[in-house]
DNA sequence: TTGGCAATTAAGAATAAATATTAATTAAAA
DNA sequence: TTTTAATTAATATTTATTCTTAATTGCCAA
């Protein structure tokens, strides 16, 4: 249990490490990030912040967001491409979502299927369904990083 | 393990039970679906139809795949909305997702995590993370839909 | 403390996915 | 054969995201 002060110093040496600049703008999106709790979208965030910074650009939002996503600052809660995609296989099945190609490989997973649900979500509402998505690098893409051409 | 004549059955009564007309762009949508393993987009089966079905629209296949997916015979690979969004909290945890109003909540789920794989999954590639996606219908919504107003 | 300059940003244009609108055409089903 | 739902085509709109360019700014070194 990290005090606010603490991530905050994180941030900042992170940034440092990595060469970039401790900008206004950055500061105030993750500082943003940090005190929501509703994984706000890119779009909401510029929304928030443009009384405070009424020049932030939503370009900016994207960008910075970008980056703090590769630096492991933030995350994306997202599963995959923005892109809608679909299959005619509807019994209960999970997916692997290989983060290069974007290749989805179905799995089936009885002993998580056939597992309570944990207390934590007792009382959030009514469930409908619970799926599991392992995200990597599938094996064609490690073949082509091992020898490209 | 249904055979394809007997899923193929089943699509027939499916669309004759909601009073849907049985055409051949219908079938051939559905069809390619049920054929592919790859969990296509939109764009992606309309490219491999046209030669087909020279004048199919994408429109059609759009329209076409929301129709079933409203009866229960495709899914949309997807945990959420087309819209990303990001969370500062980088600790390991899942997320209920609410159908209706698009929340997310976060919750931990420490027997999950310390699960391992199903072997289903090995020699898939390098895998980086894993996690639930839980979706229903949030106690905020179920109570508007009790009294409206 | 003050330039200098690369990194960053702002502003707006561009792209892409998805959906909507309309009217004309096609074809399934009774 | 007739009715009616569905599809098409053409076009427009919306929304998410990225690109381009020029101006600005954080930061380092003099
Ligand atoms: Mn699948
Ligand atoms: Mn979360
Ligand atoms: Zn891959
Ligand atoms: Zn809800």
């Amino acid at each position: 249990m990290d005090t606010e002060q603490q991530v905050m110093d994180h941030f900042e040496a992170t940034c440092r490490s990595h060469g970039l600049k401790l900008t206004h703008q950055r500061l105030e999106i993750y500082r943003a990030l940090l005190q929501s709790a509703e994984h706000p979208s890119a779009e909401s965030l510029h929304k928030q912040l443009e009384t405070r910074l009424p020049t932030l650009s939503l370009d900016t939002v994207y960008r910075t967001l970008a980056t703090f996503e590769q630096l492991g600052l933030v995350k994306r809660v997202e599963t995959m491409s923005s892109q809608a995609r679909f299959e005619a296989k509807i019994e209960q099945h999970h997916h692997f979502f290989c983060d290069q190609c974007r290749q989805l490989i179905d799995f089936t997973w009885h002993s998580f299927d056939s597992m309570g649900l944990p207390e934590a979500l007792m009382g959030v509402g009514t469930i409908r369904g619970k799926n599991v998505v392992v995200h990597g690098v599938c094996n064609d893409c490690l073949e082509k990083k091992k020898k490209p051409e």
